[in-house]
DNA sequence: AATTTGTGAAACCGAAAAGTTGCATATATA
DNA sequence: TATATATGCAACTTTTCGGTTTCACAAATT
């Protein structure tokens, strides 16, 4: 099944597990002793980041390293930036209206 | 149901919609035109981007001109911060590594 | 060698999501 | 007033998702 940045971030869990790895690397038993749920459910989970490339495995004996794949995250800043241009864009022209009335009261 | 901006981002159609609406209001009519399905869907999509606060409604007559929310948009940037003080963290540190290679060429 | 530990994968389940079809309502237009 | 248009909403269906349970396997430990 096709896996996307989008839809991988979409689920809470999943989004604090980045930021859990995000500090240092993790087993997922040293995951799941952070949540509520199984520690199955949690392989899940990572399952789905590495299909998306947001995490990678590093293997250590039988134990596997989880961590984040910061260059990934930058994929949504991409999408991101389409947005920012607008808002930034608005905030100029607030700036513009704004130092028009400065003149207008002198 | 409890919506959430990472949740009603997930999904490719929504994205595209989000597109569409940045560049100028839109009804659902219009904006299904885009898309392979039907309105009904569209006008799913729709609810699911109004209930999070990421679009939002102006009538005009019978019509319905949909405008994105762009300051709602800012919460996911928000959210990036976190992960953007890392790689940019991380660039520095590299930025660090080239210099002294640099001093230590002289 | 036997047991424990760390892990992934498959089968199954209930809930939610995404889509379609059909209908109701309000506003235009003839 | 009758009709066409724009839209939302509810019911239903299929697919996907997140979780649990069970199992398999390899690496450590005894």
């Amino acid at each position: 099944m096709r896996r996307d940045i989008f839809q991988a971030i979409a689920d809470p869990t999943r989004r604090a597990i980045i930021a859990l790895i995000a500090l240092q690397a993790m087993t997922p038993n040293a995951i799941a002793e952070n949540f509520h749920t199984t520690r199955q459910a949690i392989s899940k989970h990572l399952r789905i980041l590495t299909e998306c490339d947001l995490v990678k495995q590093e293997y250590q004996g039988r134990e596997i390293y989880y961590t984040l794949e910061i260059e990934k995250m930058k994929e949504i800043d991409k999408w991101l930036e389409q947005y920012r241009k607008i808002w930034e864009n608005r905030f100029n022209q607030l700036d513009q209206v704004l130092s028009t009335l400065k003149k207008q009261k002198k």
